[in-house]
DNA sequence: GCAGGAATGGATTTGACAATCCATTCCTGC
DNA sequence: GCAGGAATGGATTGTCAAATCCATTCCTGC
């Protein structure tokens, strides 16, 4: 649960000194998510982000530290959309309302980018095994989250009680992700939709009664 | 259906061309499966394909053209061991064959490289243009031998008349690349299982009678 | 208000890697 | 067997990006 905010590691920093690196950090995340790591270079980041190359290996060690952060970004912000979404979960109302919302996010994007995490998985899978460490308890992560909302239908008495929370997230993880890859390979959301739906469907083949 | 063997565009290719031709791009498409493509070099694919400079650029533009001859390449390594298990589709049971032969195959590299196609098309699709077009051609190649794999078990009586082949195929399509992508960040083959099996269960909703 | 670390400026170095170039050798068709 | 394109050798260039370095300025705590 270390959260990304605070590498206290070193050197203390100051208010101002965690908004640089914060701004860094974000600006480098909106960068890559769009134009992937490799092809995103610190000097793309450094003039995006109005920094100098001493700020900038002020706070980050290389580009390895940073991609690191990045990651750690990403996951904030993905979980801390799909948290909220996945924890009111207490019907199959709430669950499609949650893929319309994914729906709707990457429909404006065009699917580009796809997933803020998965995307950074695949490209850094093989290149950095730290990274891909963190990828892992990124999604981990989201498959509590998903696994915890079908409890709680579970629970609720919306699923069956023979419904096995842990299996269907992990299926609906799965499905979302190729959705969203085959999304962003397609630049049009319909592979979203049918996966996700299909994903519901099996879902709902554990309805109570 | 224009293959990957003959791009004769300028220069005609003798038997011997040919034959180095090929020896870079299957290196190429190894050596990308196991480490991306940003971080395999030029030098790394003439070191491992024992060719030189002038060989290598003799036969390819540049490394994006190389690239795109690796897509080309995977996809047919990949449609060439898909096609014949999917048009063989007349039972449930031939459909778990199919999982199990993906399982067994990924599991025999604990996942590392991901799909041949998927993680080409994530770390291409913001960077080339191109390369999306190519993956996406493959990736509807893929799905059409789904397709009709899923349509043979339905005019066979296996699914019902209102079983649809093309939501079932892309849906399927779409949780195979993201079983795949986990089990790849996680280096181990249980959410490619999870995921094929939920997609399979989700067509036996469609059994008929 | 001053000491010391934090933050920033910005030029510079280093290295990797894609791509080019000019030969030379090898084949193949005629 | 020879002409001409194909194939190969291998050194070299040029670019670009990551990372370093030495200052200088800014804050913050005491």
């Amino acid at each position: 649960m270390a959260a990304a905010q605070d590498t206290q590691d070193e050197p203390r920093l100051t208010r101002k000194g965690q908004a640089t690196r914060d701004r860094i950090t974000d600006v480098a995340a909106q960068l890559m998510l769009d134009g992937g790591v490799a092809s995103t270079s610190i000097d793309d980041v450094k003039r995006a982000a109005g920094v100098s190359s001493s700020q900038l290996y002020h706070y980050f060690e290389d580009k390895r530290a940073l991609v690191h952060a990045v990651i750690a970004r990403q996951t904030e912000a993905v979980l801390g959309l799909q948290r909220p979404l996945l924890s009111a979960l207490d019907s199959f109302e709430a669950l499609r309302a949650w893929r319309d919302v994914i729906v709707e996010l990457q429909g404006s994007r065009d699917g580009r980018g796809g997933c803020p995490i998965g995307s950074l998985g695949a490209e850094l899978a093989e290149v950095d095994v730290e990274a891909r460490h963190e990828v892992a308890e990124s999604f981990a992560q989201w498959e509590t989250a998903i696994r915890d909302g079908l409890r709680a239908m579970r629970d609720q008495g919306v699923l069956a009680a023979d419904a096995d929370p842990d299996r269907l997230a992990l299926a609906t993880l799965a499905a979302l992700q190729g959705g969203l890859l085959l999304t962003q390979i397609r630049r049009e959301t319909t592979p979203l939709e049918v996966a996700l739906d299909a994903a519901i469907a099996h879902i709902g083949t554990f309805r109570a009664e």
